[in-house]
Order: C-alpha cells, then sequence, then structure tokens
DNA sequence: CAGGTAAGCGTACGGCGTATGCTCACCAGC
DNA sequence: GCTGGTGAGCATACGCCGTACGCTTACCTG
C-alpha cells in the first residue's frame, strides 16, 4: 500500500562505495552517501538501522565479487589455494579505502563464508584432518588479512620502505639492509612468496 | 623561563591507554584524555600536533613493552622466532582496545623496529639471504598481524564460531564442522600452529 | 476517489577534532 | 626584590559527525 522503496540495498552500497574511493574512508558519513543518492541523510535510516550497518553493505558488495567457485580440479591444491587468494586479495584491493571495513565486518559477510567453504574443500582434497585443517584456514585468513593491511598502509606511508632505509646503520644494520633489497621485490611477489611459505609448511 | 610542563609524553600515553582499557577504543577522544589527566582538552595540544600524534605515542608505549634482546642462540632458530613472535602478541594483547591502533602506527614504532632487528638476525643465523628474508620478516609480520586481529575480533562478536556453527549443512559442510573441532582449539595453539606452518615452508 | 501506510525530510542534540586568542605562572636579569 | 618576557594551559567557538523524533506526502488498495 504504502509508497514503494526508491532505492535497493545494493545502490546503498554502491553509493558508500563511490564515496569511499573518490575521498577515502574518512569522507565516508552518513551525510556524504545521502548526498552521493541525493537524499536527505535521514532518509538512509529507512535502509539501513546505523552506519554500522551500512558498512556491512558495502564489504558484503566488495567481497561478493571474489569468485568462490573452486579452481579446476586437475592442478596441485597448493595452486588451487593460491588461485583462492589471489581472488580475495584482488577483490579487496580494487577498494583500498575499505580495506578496514572489510576486516572488521568480514565476519558477517557471506561471501567470506563462501570462500571459506571452498578453501576449506581444497584442504581436505589434499588429505588434511579436521584439525590441522582449523588451523590452516584460520592461518591462511591471518596471512591474506594481514599482508593486504601492511600492503596498503605501507604504501601511504609514502614509500614506507623509503623510511626504514635511512634508519642508522649502526643500529639497525639487517633492516637498513632489508629495506634496500624489499624495493626489488614487488607487491604481487611477496604476497604470493608469503603464501607459499604456508602452504609448503602445510605440505609436510 | 617561561613555566615548565607538568607532564611527559609517557604521561599522556598512559592516561590515553587507562581510557582505552577503560571504555575502549571508541571511548578515546582528545577530551576524555585530558579528563584523565584533570587538564583542559586544549591541554593536549602543547604536547601532540593532533589526535594521531597522541595515538602514535600510545602505540609506542604498547610496543614498547617488547622485550627485544635477541633470545639464547643455543635454542633452533625456529623456536626463538617463536618467542619473538609471542613477546609482540602477549604485549599487543595486552591492550586488545589499541589493537587497531597498533596495526596504523605501527610503521612509526621505534620497538617495532627494533622487534624486526632481532628476527631478522635470527634468520640471517639460520642462513636465510636476503630476497627470502624481505619476504620471510613480511610474512611473519602479515601473520602477526593478522592472527592478532582475528583473534580479537572474533571475540567481540561473541563466539563467532557460534555464529558459523548455526550454518545450514548442505550449503557450508565443511566450515560447519570445522567451526566446531574449532572449539577444541585454544587461541594460543592456533596462534603457535599457524606459525609453525610458516617456520616449517621457510625451513626447505 | 478516499484512507492508510510507510518513505523521506527537517530540526535538533550531544559529541567530536581543533583554530584562535587570552591569562598568568614561572624564571632571568637588574 | 622587583620586572618583564615567554610559553603552558584554558575558554570559546566552528564545522563536522551519528542519529532520535515528529511531520509531510506520495503511493497503492478498496
Amino acid at each position: 500500500m504504502p509508497r514503494p522503496r526508491s532505492l535497493t540495498l545494493d545502490q546503498l552500497a554502491l553509493a558508500a562505495l563511490a564515496v569511499i574511493d573518490r575521498d577515502g574512508l574518512a569522507g565516508l558519513s552518513m551525510r556524504t552517501v545521502a548526498k552521493e543518492l541525493a537524499m536527505s541523510p535521514m532518509g538512509l535510516y529507512r535502509y539501513v538501522a546505523d552506519r554500522e550497518e551500512l558498512e556491512g553493505l558495502v564489504v558484503d558488495r566488495v567481497l561478493g565479487a571474489v569468485d568462490a567457485t573452486p579452481p579446476p580440479a586437475d592442478t596441485p591444491w597448493q595452486e588451487r589455494v593460491e588461485t583462492m587468494a589471489g581472488r580475495l586479495r584482488d577483490a579487496v584491493i580494487r577498494h583500498p579505502g575499505a580495506i578496514p571495513l572489510t576486516v572488521v565486518h568480514r565476519h558477517h559477510a557471506a561471501a567470506g563464508l563462501r570462500w571459506s567453504e571452498t578453501v576449506l574443500g581444497i584442504l581436505a582434497e589434499a588429505g588434511i584432518d579436521d584439525v590441522r585443517r582449523v588451523v590452516a584456514l584460520r592461518a591462511l585468513h591471518a596471512y591474506v588479512t594481514g599482508a593486504i593491511q601492511l600492503e596498503h598502509l605501507g604504501a601511504l606511508s609514502g614509500d614506507g620502505t623509503a623510511v626504514i632505509a635511512a634508519l642508522p646503520k649502526d643500529r639497525f644494520p639487517l633492516l637498513a639492509e632489508t629495506a634496500r633489497t624489499a624495493g626489488g621485490v614487488g607487491p604481487d611477489e611477496e604476497f604470493s612468496g608469503g603464501l607459499r611459505l604456508i602452504l609448503r609448511g602445510l605440505a609436510d
């Protein structure tokens, strides 16, 4: 009977994401999202209970872009896990400003659960039993989450490695050297290099 | 000549940490910290340029508590890295509310650099050359950072595993089973279990 | 065409970070 | 022992924020 809703939740998420992509996470507010939708600030509360719920919608949309279908089963399981990790990283990195949100709200996003289920399937096929599988999944989660954040935070502090390279060599000899060689390692190699450490540790 | 300062930066950090421990990160504001110090809100700006700098002081204090002296060299290098990771985790977890701050400001904290230098020393003694060392250090950082956050976020969502255990078993069979067995694995075992995966992967 | 229902808006409140200019406690020099 | 400069600390104010609350009004059903 009443007036029909003029927006979908996905449009809300899209508008919020547009604000984040344009002005960063600090630019996200109920008011800016409402303005993006040519709507009054309070109108948003007909769709979400509070700001946190809006953030959840954003995360749903970001994580919803990751393909959770199992990679072809004829490739080695390590490679399949790498594929899954890569898909997650690619989707998240497409919206760097939203990274802190994905960390906080990942639990409640259905897409995150689908990703986990697929990864667990790959691990099970690799013959990893349930207790080791729990540890492996959490470790993969922890690594991917942490790596994405470090990658992004390092970037925003304006060549974070440059700061480290300027350290007193007598007190931080290894760190200074490491920072120098770190320049030659790209973020992709770094990510998959670290991931492969876990996978090798997993493979007895 | 002028009036001497009545506070030290460490006292500021301590007051902010007290607020965080008592009221959580959301309770931290220039006003609440000033109140904690029986001072006017603007008085804080004689000590720090802005809120971000105050947060940096907090992180300095939290991370300053980790012992960066190399563990005894007569133990296996894997065990020594585990010791270092455990020290970092213990220090951070002592102030759960400040975890998001440690992630953001870790770069600028001197204590974090000392930790990295010590870990690099252990890796070097293990015969890991510089390119692999860069990858290993970043992977350890990523894992420890991510694991601490997941550990803490899981806790605040009121038994996050309980939510997962209630999933439809037909669509998420492995996840549901995993959540059930996860109950039997404590956070300490989970943390060191994942860490050992990386260390095993590092050891050829 | 009339009525009810809910969509959307306007206003307002308390809190935030912080720019700006004041007061006045302190100490060096006479 | 007084005086004057210096900067510590404070009071006020501005423009944001999230959101509680009550009104208007467009829409669909009968």
